[in-house]
This record gives C-alpha cells, structure tokens and sequence, in this order.
DNA sequence: GGCATGACAAAGG
DNA sequence: CCCTTTGCCATGC
C-alpha cells in the first residue's frame, strides 16, 4: 500500500468504528481483518501492518468515530496518555474490566460486516 | 536521508 | 501467563 491509499485506508478505519455498537469493542486486528486491499505482500504480514496502520489512523479521527471501542488482541487498553480516560468511557457502555484490566473478548467483541471478502 | 519510535500482533522461551 | 524477539513501515527529528 503506498502513501497515496492510506486516506482511503483511514476511511475505511473510521466507517468500521462507527459500525460498532455502544457496549461492544474490536481489536486493532480485527479491523484490520475487514479491509483487505489490492498487494503482492504476503498476507500473514500484511495483516500486522495493518493493525499498526489502524492505531495512526486512529490517532487522529474524526469526533463522530467511537475510538474507544478498540482495543489491543489481548484485550487491553493500548498505553498511552489519555487510556484512563478510555477505561471510563467502555465502563459507562456497561463493559468490565478483569482483574489486571483486561477485557472479556469472547463476551464483547464485534465483528463488523467485511467491507470486501478475504 | 539515515535513525529511532510506535494506540500492533504472532511466535518462541 | 509474562517477557522478548521479529516483521513492517509511516512519521518525526
């Protein structure tokens, strides 16, 4: 994927959040999974760049995207200033926390409609 | 234009 | 289950 696709990539991102309802969360993998575009990269790797693509898109979206709703594979808030604030924001949609802050994914996880098939 | 860093994740120890 | 390594590349100095 080069520079020139990340916008539509972001778009893509942002569409997929705004699909998840209140009290549910996704992976950054997870969102990840749904898109898939157009490369002669190997899939495997491809799908952890995305993961990582969809955190920077995220670093910057929209007002109306629920960025709270995403989280790490293992359930986890992602570190970074601010994820006092996201841990509130899930408790208020009714989501718990594990004992060393992990989140129930079996019970609470979203799985968006694919944007393309894979 | 190198070099370090990161809202990731799977695999290995 | 926790910690480290590895793949990968956009971003910022």
């Amino acid at each position: 994927m080069r520079p020139k696709d990340r916008s539509s990539f972001n778009q893509l991102v942002f569409e997929i959040c705004r699909s998840i309802p209140s009290g549910r969360v996704i992976t950054y993998g997870g969102i990840a999974a749904c898109i898939e575009h157009p490369t002669n990269m190997d899939p495997f790797a491809y799908d952890r760049i995305k993961a990582r693509w969809v955190g920077y898109a995220l670093k910057d979206c929209p007002d109306d995207v629920p960025w709270h709703r995403v989280i790490n594979a293992r359930g986890q808030i992602s570190a970074r200033p601010g994820c006092e604030f996201q841990r509130t924001l899930l408790e208020d949609e009714g989501i718990a926390f594990g004992k060393s802050g992990r989140i129930n994914l079996k019970h609470y996880n979203w799985n968006p409609m694919p944007l393309k098939s894979r």
